[in-house]
DNA sequence: ACTCCCATGTAAATCGTTACATGATTGG
DNA sequence: CCAATCATGTAACGATTTACATGGGAGT
């Protein structure tokens, strides 16, 4: 449901073309909705049919150099500004790593958890690393900026925060795991 | 994907109808993975032919106080705990609410998003709030329990945690909205 | 008798993932 | 020229959501 307004925001901060987004997506937005490129392209098309985004006008022939660019239109803008405002709903929590270790209570097997905790752990402490990088690249002026930046940098920020939680929550998970008797 | 071993950990737990594990999804292990009583019912079809789980016999005919009844088979219980094993990948993070500042930042629009998280912020602490009556409930001993016990304690501790992040980070945005202009 | 809820299910639509296809183009 | 990559797309499947259907039992 989100995807349709993740691309309108995506595109109003600046046209492109598919390949553009799958990118952003990797590397910015994504990280709090992500998408893979077949999804972003079918997404288009109905943006395009529904008149919420328009193909800019091509010079040449399309080629690899000179691919399908989108902007978003008036309409668009609209949409995107009404659904600002709407109350949000948060989106229920989905996570395989607590199942796990649920499962690891119920069967007993408590010991049999640690690999994938200790996993789990390494990938939010990377990609805390990567939030951090970005923050320090993008974030790290004294002055306050604009609004847009302060907000740009708050989302960040949770980006941070939460992961920050899961390698906090991992570490107690494992430091419990090793006062326990080997079973 | 984690959804045939949230329910083979649900069954663990306790052997139960479909109606019972759509209720212990609304209200436990569905905190974590959320499923709805139709997705139940297809998966305890498929986990029923894979011979993971058996259909208890029943006494009298099918009836209202006499649903059908599963229990985990010995087959279920090995790839469960094989599972446990396994390096987790964490699930990625999807939230409408960032998706929503974004595009606040990204058309200008700053103010018009406060409505929309004022009211994740509230659904939040709502949250907030059930998990510290399930923890004062079920875990507020003050003698350790077993190692289940303290395992499932942190699964819900995680809840809270995260719950936490959001709604502090909620109020550090409409506080940053509180200093600026207003438009 | 009437209504509500229980327990199970079917159906359709949308969303998301994975695998593959295609032509064009750039780099070596 | 050949391989790798770019840019776009198709196809199929699985997961998830939403809406509706049904037959029975419980309560009033």
């Amino acid at each position: 449901m989100s995807l349709k307004f993740a691309i309108l925001t995506s595109l109003t901060e600046r046209a492109g073309s598919g390949i553009e987004l799958a990118r952003r997506f990797d590397k910015s937005i994504g990280y709090f909705w992500p998408a893979t490129h077949q999804q972003i392209y079918r997404e288009l098309d109905r943006l395009g049919e529904s008149g919420l985004i328009r193909e800019l006008p091509l010079v040449g022939a399309p080629s690899r150099g000179n691919p399908r660019r989108f902007e978003v239109t008036e309409d668009g803008r609209t949409l995107l500004t009404e659904w600002i405002c709407e109350p949000d709903e948060p989106d229920p929590m989905r996570s395989t790593m607590a199942v796990r270790v649920r499962a690891a209570a119920a069967t007993g097997a408590v010991h049999e958890v640690r690999k994938a905790l200790m996993h789990h752990r390494d990938q939010r402490a990377a990609n805390l690393g990567r939030y951090r990088e970005i923050e320090d690249r993008d974030f790290a002026r004294t002055d306050p900026g604009d609004a847009r930046d302060l907000l740009q940098h708050r989302v960040l920020r949770l980006g941070i925060e939460v992961e920050q939680a899961w390698v906090s929550w991992c570490d107690e998970v494992l430091e419990m795991l090793d006062r326990l008797p080997a079973s």
